[in-house]
DNA sequence: CAGCAGGCGGCAC
DNA sequence: AGTGCCGCCTGCT
């Protein structure tokens, strides 16, 4: 039971909370699963992530709300595909985050709804 | 909106 | 101990 197993468990956990239709920041994920600042360190579990993981990696975009992959990649194709089939938008390559990201990003009340 | 710079943590040489 | 590479982020042109 190393330190970072405890680090891959917190992000695994956090991304189980993601809830379909919904995208998270690597960066949100990462304070999501107690460690700020370390969405670099999200973005290298999720590459290592098993093919047949049951996580849903896919719902981890930037904090640009675009995909970290290049566009011509078959994993960028894949993500997009995957999003897509949970009735994620994308305009042009980006997805609107103030429309469907999980945590934070709410600046009021709401809880990342748009409505 | 696109580029660029600086910063962040972790790991492989 | 130095360097460079990342599924990154933020702030400033």
């Amino acid at each position: 039971m190393n330190n970072d197993s405890i680090k891959q468990q917190a992000i695994y956990l956090a991304l189980t909370n993601i809830p379909e239709g919904r995208v998270i920041s690597y960066g949100a994920l990462a304070s999501l699963a107690g460690l700020p600042n370390r969405a670099r360190l999200v973005g290298r579990i999720l590459s290592q992530l098993p093919k047949d993981t049951h996580l849903p990696w896919h719902r981890v975009v930037n904090a640009q709300g675009k995909l970290s992959f290049a566009k011509d990649s078959p994993h960028f194709a894949l993500q997009k595909t995957l999003l897509e089939s949970e009735g994620i938008c994308f305009v042009g390559d980006k997805i609107n985050l103030r429309t469907y990201s999980y945590s934070v990003t709410s600046h009021h009340c709401d809880s990342g709804r748009l409505d």
